[in-house]
DNA sequence: GCGACAG
DNA sequence: ATCTTGTCGC
């Protein structure tokens, strides 16, 4: 996995620095794909803690059929625990070199977890922006330590995610009366924007497509890597 | 100090 | 994330 920068960090105090740096950096604005254009690309990650594997799978996808366009994995060492608030120390450099991998435009990039939603305000998908200089958004299953009403019933019911009183990110409803997913701005993207390609992504089930897809390859990826 | 805590 | 059977429902 070679494409990493060179002050990576080794340990978690310079891990937060790294992240006090990166959050300058991330960019609010409408610069990526419009939603249901262009390509969006799923990211995840899957771990053999026996061993300190990862596999990291990306699925690019057409933005308007969702059909798949391309898809890249990677494996390698786990080089990071996994600490809350700093996961994207464990997850990006397996993801960095499947991205590496890939031929067509990534276009917009989704991952499994958040972006500016973050205790420190750069989660897994700030990092992954702000190092490629791709649009990113983050999209988790879980509300973390933030608060948050419930959103209407209805599929795309939206209710501000909350750290105090800082919105940092939205649960939104994208399967009427199933439990909301958690959207955040990871770069290059606005927070109406990101509720907007979460919604397109998600014509059936409650997790994006992107996600769903990315979530099976890197499990296989796994399995081929390790065995079983 | 204790508990909570994306994946 | 990962360990795991059957089961309710479209």
């Amino acid at each position: 996995m070679p494409p990493l920068p060179a002050d990576w960090p080794a340990d978690e105090s310079a891990a937060r620095a790294v992240q006090d740096a990166l959050r300058e950096r991330v960019v609010r604005d409408e610069s990526g794909p419009r939603p249901g254009t262009g390509h969006v690309t799923g990211v995840d990650v899957a771990y053999d803690d026996e061993r300190d594997v990862v596999a990291a799978a990306v699925v690019v996808l057409d933005g308007a059929s969702l059909e798949v366009v391309e898809e890249a994995t990677a494996v390698g060492q786990v080089a990071f625990p996994y600490v809350p608030g700093l996961l994207a120390f464990r997850e990006v450099p397996a993801v960095l070199a499947a991205l590496d991998a890939l031929t067509a435009d990534p276009g917009l990039v989704v991952c499994d977890g958040y972006g500016v939603a973050h205790p420190r305000r750069c989660g897994l998908a700030s990092h992954l922006g702000v190092l490629t200089g791709r649009p990113t958004i983050g999209v988790a299953k879980n509300p973390f330590t933030f608060a948050y009403e419930a959103p209407g019933a209805a599929r795309g019911s939206a209710a501000p995610l909350l750290d105090g009183a800082e919105e940092v990110g939205s649960a939104l409803r994208t399967r009427e009366g199933v439990k909301p997913v958690f959207v955040s701005v990871g770069h290059r993207v606005t927070l109406a924007d990101a509720r907007a390609h979460t919604l397109h992504l998600t014509p059936r089930y409650r997790l994006p497509e992107t996600t769903r897809r990315a979530d099976a390859l890197c499990r296989a990826a796994l399995r081929e890597a390790t065995g079983a």
